[in-house]
DNA sequence: AATATTATTGGACGACTGTCCAATAATAGG
DNA sequence: CCTATTATTGGACAGTCGTCCAATAATATT
């Protein structure tokens, strides 16, 4: 398969379906059949691009990679200013408030579905988090919190973490608004 | 099905095992299979407590529920600050670290699983937060904030879910401690 | 003890799951 | 243009899913 070839927008076509569904439905409640539904594919002409419906996970989470990674960079070029770029990510939060509140975090929720009995696709889901621990850690550091860099990290997504869980639940916007600014607020005051 | 019954020790072993299975599987991964394994029943037999896996669902929940009560009335009676109550719900998290670690929130996964393609059972499931957010909100109330209580309330849920998803993905107990020790640390600030 | 109610046995059911494959069509390279 | 590779068609496959039910056993009620 070259690349620009018509197989190569076949396979983005898949992954780009797969990535909604598994967003939208999970990943388990996700079936072939609804891939093949979205996709307008044949079972067949998928299996000749994936050899599993793991595989297409793995893609998926690789596509999301990409898509993040473009962002982080994006966040470098517009940002010089370690809390300028720390307050860039909470803005994605704010950023994407109808879909955090519809389907959770996507990042988040694929984690804690894999966690659950597929841990070894949850360790490749991981690197999602991975991704964004280690930009912001690279911002505290420049912020002079070497020592406590990673942490503090983890310590911001996990907040990250629970505003989504939260609004998701209780379907509320405004909680969002309420917690994000309250997490904008810690940020200006490090 | 009178009380005391064989009936009722049945239905109960039936619960139980869905409980455990749908916390460390998730609703969707655990079969029906899995549930008349672990029980040691036979399929009709079940079908006799309840009339679909939904059916167990809510039942699970309710279950739940109780648990919580209990566990609520439990600390309303071991502490009368509010403050001690509060630390109380802190404790019960790194009282459960390895749950915690291994298998997520069984409160906040089971939500976020339903709340992709079920709605209607996270429903039913969000009750398990209504219970605790109700509850923290009185604390907040007893240390005279009274005008944000279900503010702070949802706001200590949330931090709490946080961590709960980070220290699952990551399977790390020392983080779990670093941050529930923050948290405490907020609490007797307040 | 006879009867009515509740509980258990054991398996059948169609629908759907993810996977696989041979036949055919389209495209690319020489 | 002919050949080799890549892509698509269309369906078959065994296995599992949740559900249902008639027959039998056990327990309560009178």
């Amino acid at each position: 398969m070259n690349i620009g070839s018509k197989g190569e927008k076949t396979r983005a076509d898949i992954v780009g379906c797969a990535n909604r569904l598994f967003y939208e439905l999970g990943y388990e409640a996700t079936s072939f059949s609804d891939i093949v539904d979205a996709s307008g594919l044949y079972r067949g002409n998928i299996y000749h691009y994936f050899k599993s419906k793991e595989d297409i996970l793995r893609a998926v989470v690789e596509q999301r990679l990409e898509e993040f990674r473009t962002l982080l960079t994006q966040w470098d070029k517009a940002h010089t200013n370690p809390k300028a770029r720390l307050l860039a990510f909470v803005d994605m939060i704010t950023g994407h408030q109808s879909e955090l509140v519809e389907y959770g975090c996507p990042i988040g929720s694929l984690n804690t579905e894999l966690g659950k009995d597929r841990r070894d696709l949850q360790l490749a889901a991981r690197a999602l988090f991975d991704l964004f621990r280690d930009w912001l850690a690279v911002c505290f550091v420049a912020l002079g919190r070497g020592a406590e860099a990673k942490t503090m990290a983890l310590h911001l997504l996990g907040r990250a973490q629970g505003i989504a869980v939260i609004a998701h639940v209780y379907q509320d916007r405004r909680l969002l608004k309420r917690e994000t600014d309250q997490l904008e607020a810690w940020i200006r005051q490090l």
